[in-house]
DNA sequence: ATTGTGCTGTGACCCGGATCACACTGGGGT
DNA sequence: ACCCCAGTGTGATCCGGGTCACAGCACAAT
């Protein structure tokens, strides 16, 4: 729950500071683009001081050891922003950043942001706040990989996952439809596939969710919550 | 080796800056404190809004389950700042702070470091580079939980904790001396207590490095650097 | 001298989850 | 209609490293 509204709060408040910035000249400077799903926007170790800010679509953020193993850090969606690190600090591109979905989006370079920066007397602040607010999620990543064990991992990555693509319904229940493969989870949570197929079946069995080809139905949110024991990254608790 | 300069290059930058601060009326403002070994300096979950900067000492950042296990976030000494999450976003201590030695420094106020933004104009872009190389050292331990094993993850913590307080020595050796435990070194790099002794006698046996006492000595970096297989980290490779 | 208290050293055992090796399914492409 | 390929489903096996249960050892406090 806290890393989901985190989140959430996160993209509104910097995609809102950049459209306030698009009504002056930002907008001009912005350079719009189509980026086809499964295509490479930058590599791990390149250089660029471009960042992305994402209208449509999805953008996954990972990294592939030499032999094979991959990390997703992240999955970004509208009003987030790719590629700000590097951007920032001027150093190579710190993971490989790739289309999951067909993505719309503009284009910043440095300069338009210094620019932004100098007109907008909030925007500092702004971006300091979202960057801190980054790490504070990043920071309760590597917790949870110390401290919890697969099955805690999976179900807290279900619902930020939740939080952030799925659809509520009516009925209580949330759909996610986002084409998140048993494989895209496990190399989210930290989990080999496999474990990750057996652990959502067994949640089928108890009637936590449901499956319909690619998409999962979450059914029993508490289920699912009890099972990510929110106590432990929770703030209210002495 | 990445890690250690990013870090090295976070701490010099933010400091200057706020010693630059200090010329003007910074000074006045910050309050110095004196801290005895294993003080809280804050807890998890706590409201807060000041920061501290470390002139001498060691500050801990842990967060520690109900269930006793801990993990240590960082470790961190003169010229760095500490809970400057909680002031810059206004949201609770994320984790807890605590003094590993007697420590000196100053504390800052949300009040403080807003006019401290308000009058350096370079101010709030150094801020925000120090947050993001920040980040960017986050993610990758992110990486080394999820990809690296047990012997590579104490490898590289060896090869950082040295960076930032071990010795270096005519001879070519590099002594730590700052009474990290074993059990301390398996709370930061995620192993347990006796797996850590285990890998550490191992390495002695084979000569990388020695011990006196509580300090340990690395005779052998490069057979080290090799352990930690800094490839994979490393930006410089395809 | 004696009793702590915290760190280190080591064996025995166990278990979560990775890995391997399959079979099965359902679209797409040609 | 066919193959292909990406994803899914499941058992068998293996192993890194956690946990447990000790035994030393140094140094502080009384």
């Amino acid at each position: 729950m806290t890393g989901q509204d985190t989140q959430q709060r996160f993209k509104s408040v910097l995609y809102d500071a950049l459209n306030r910035a698009s009504a002056s000249d930002m907008r001009n400077r912005a350079k719009p683009v189509h980026l086809p799903a499964r295509r490479l926007i930058f590599g791990m170790g390149t250089e660029g001081d471009t960042m992305l800010v994402i209208d449509t679509g999805r953008v996954e953020i990972s990294i592939t050891a030499e032999d094979g193993r991959r990390t997703i850090l992240a999955q970004l969606g509208p009003g987030e922003i790719v590629g700000e690190m590097a951007l920032l600090d001027g150093a190579p591109r710190s993971a490989d950043a790739t289309a999951a979905t067909d993505v719309t989006g503009r284009f910043f370079t440095r300069a338009d942001i210094a620019a932004f920066l100098r007109n907008d007397p909030d925007a500092a602040m702004i971006v300091i706040t979202a960057l801190s607010k980054r790490l504070r999620t990043t920071n309760s990543h590597i917790v949870d990989h110390m401290l919890s064990d697969g099955p805690t991992r999976l179900a807290r990555l279900l619902m930020r996952v939740l939080g952030d693509w799925g659809k509520p319904q009516p009925d209580g229940s949330h759909i996610l439809d986002q084409g998140f493969s048993q494989s895209d989870l496990g190399d989210m949570a930290g989990l080999s596939r496999e474990t990750v197929n057996r652990l959502i079946r067994k949640w089928e069995e108890a009637g936590h969710l449901t499956r319909d080809g690619a998409s999962l139905v979450v059914r029993d949110l508490p289920a699912l919550v009890q099972l990510a024991q929110v106590e432990l990254n929770g703030v209210g608790k002495a």
